[in-house]
DNA sequence: GTATCGATTAGC
DNA sequence: CTAATCGATACA
């Protein structure tokens, strides 16, 4: 699941959305894991909300929190264990205009740093829930990564307070679109 | 059925 | 620091 979340990082993240493309890099990660995971939504066993946490690998786990933000997951572990990482930011590549209408005009790097955001600016909903991640229309390229020489920073996890410890948080250091988080860094890679 | 709480964000 | 805002979940 770490290794999914790494390989994850640098790679390219593309929806053919109803209004055209648009693709961002992702830069910034979080893993989860089921039961044993007190910060997993999935810690308690499967319910109606995750179910597709328990599902095939390479789908995508939608979920809508705080009555207003949908955040997207990529299931990270083989059918009926539960793993999911976290898309927490991406840097904008194309759909920029799409982006900024949803999201309001703000600096590029500002359209999707932080999950929320993310979803937003693609304009993510739970009928994303559950897509297959390799067919599309929301699709993970399997091209290589691209880090830009950038080292792989790793952190704790970002608002939670149960499995706040686990160091499971992993972004592209010093790159402008990762989220401005106080968590302290533990290591660099 | 009701009550509580967010894997967040923007704004003061 | 807090409000916003509502689905998922736990519990009676």
């Amino acid at each position: 699941m770490l290794q999914v979340a790494r390989g994850l990082l640098g790679r390219m993240l593309v929806y053919d959305a109803p209004e055209g493309r648009l693709s961002g890099r992702i830069v910034e990660v979080e893993a989860y894991r089921g039961p044993g995971d007190p910060a997993s939504h999935a810690w308690r066993g499967a319910t109606p909300r995750t179910r597709i946490m328990f599902g095939a690998p390479g789908h995508a786990y939608v979920y809508f929190t705080y009555g207003m933000h949908h955040c997207l997951n990529v299931v990270a572990e083989p059918e009926g264990r539960a793993a999911a990482v976290l898309v927490r930011a991406l840097e904008p590549l194309s759909g920029l205009e799409w982006m900024a209408r949803r999201r309001g005009r703000l600096p590029r790097e500002r359209l999707m740093r932080g999950p929320g955001c993310v979803g937003r600016a693609l304009g993510l909903t739970l009928r994303h829930d559950g897509l297959d991640l390799v067919e599309g229309p929301l699709w993970i390229s399997n091209l290589a990564p691209v880090r830009g020489g950038r080292r792989i920073g790793v952190s704790g996890r970002v608002g939670i307070r149960r499995g706040a410890g686990r160091p499971w948080r992993l972004f592209l250091i010093g790159h402008p679109c990762v989220s401005a988080v106080r968590t302290p860094m533990r290591r660099g890679v």
